[in-house]
DNA sequence: TATTATATCTCGGGT
DNA sequence: ACCCGAGGTATAATA
């Protein structure tokens, strides 16, 4: 199994060059650990100096570049058009392009202490939870979460000024709007929702209710959807999560553990 | 140099814990790769099945599990306040919680490719050139590059609603809004500036002008704009940035290179 | 292709 | 600690 992975150093420069663009040809997997400097242009232009980084190449052609500490990488690049290694005065030169946008990663190696590469193999799956088309879909299937009474009869309606989650009618036969949030709502969320309810108003006619959802909501949020007569409702996100898990025969988590 | 990294395959599994929660109290830098399955539960809930990844945890406590293809992690943790590897079921299982919010990132390796730790030193400086900070000062300074006679009078001016980039007064004597887009505006941008606009009139009485200023937007950034009778102003980037440069003595950068 | 909205967004700066 | 807005955001969905 160890053979799927290859690990150099002390290697000559030439070397290296060579194992890095056979990595790319053939579509490995590739970490360089080393000392190098950074430059960047293309959205924006950006100059990191001299210090150790972890450089990952993916299959793809994506590039990013670690520094010690930080969860991101201070340089990248998403995907590649070519990427190529060449030694050039007495230094390891690594050129990253992308088009569209037109974005050049420059990478110097001063040093190189590890050359890892190797081809990987993953086809697990991944499915995530909860995230807000989650949120809207439990909603559109169970609106008695909203209030008693209501009847969702669409779900992300555009309305020329973008698509407004849910809608639907009440018990008085109001047309409702709703806008929902999986985290706390900030000022900008009202604002979404009134855009939405101004543009209701103006196609039918008639003053459309509108809520935003979410499981908590910032204090210029509850501002602004007062003063813009909006509604809104706290969203237990645990209470949505075991509705799920029910329907799901309740395994999907090791929420037990929180 | 060398001694800087510890490389390790073949290892048996209590080894591997130990080697991993040593590193992670030394602060080191570590590379783990092998085959695993990932669960997560925090903000949302994931699980992703058996598959081969590179795993990273780096001196502040930052996880980031990659798979082969793309630039982002599949999953990850920040930052953590606990990160614990052991053995359980003959299985390496690495676990990072973090606080604010609860988040748990549960890693079960049951292979291990390699593992690469050490300490990395980087001192180096990062730069970045022309976001959006660089271009709103671009124009504090060089106010003509929107129109004759304007003066700015104000930068980055908190209206209660949130910062309007710049405020100044034209040439007569009319206040001027004006926000500053880096890329493309699209609609959001409008209502943004109208937001400012709305307030600025409703906390002096006086109607302002209202100016986006980015090097492009969206058609229905255009329809808003015109809508809510706002302005605006293409930027031409590399005008900016050739201005800058010139300031900056003319070495910043391998643009020449685009 | 262009545009929009989401994200386990992250991150920094402000109050 | 909360809140807001930028980001070389990336990425998926949609027209």
């Amino acid at each position: 199994m160890n053979k799927l992975l290859e690990v150099f150093r002390n290697s000559s420069l030439d070397d290296y060059a060579k194992l890095i663009n056979e990595s790319i040809v053939k579509r490995e997997i590739l970490v360089l650990i080393g000392k190098c400097s950074v430059d960047y242009t293309g959205r924006g232009e950006s100059r990191l100096t001299d210090g150790d980084r972890v450089l990952i190449i993916k299959s793809d052609g994506s590039v990013q570049i670690h520094r010690p500490e930080g969860y991101k990488p201070v340089n990248w690049q998403p995907q590649t058009s070519v990427i190529e290694a060449r030694v050039v005065d007495n230094k390891l030169v690594l050129t990253a392009i992308r088009d569209k946008p037109r974005e050049i990663l420059n990478v110097v190696f001063n040093e190189i202490y590890l050359l890892i590469r190797g081809r990987l193999t993953d086809n697990g799956e991944f499915v995530m939870y909860l995230n807000e088309s989650d949120i809207r879909d439990l909603i559109y299937v169970n609106p008695w979460l909203i209030e008693d009474g209501l009847h969702i009869i669409g779900k992300e309606k555009d309305l020329g000024v973008g698509a407004v989650d849910l809608i639907g009618v009440d018990n008085k036969g109001k047309a409702v709007l709703i806008e929902v949030k999986r985290i706390t709502a900030s000022r900008e969320a009202a604002l979404q929702l009134y855009k939405y309810v101004e543009k209701y108003a103006k196609l039918t006619g008639a003053q459309p209710r509108g809520i935003l959802v979410a499981p908590s909501f910032t204090t210029q949020a509850l501002d602004t959807l007062k003063r813009l007569n909006l509604e809104y409702r706290e969203l237990d996100l645990k209470k949505l999560w075991l509705l799920k898990k029910r329907n799901m025969g309740g395994k999907c988590g090791l929420d037990q553990l929180l």
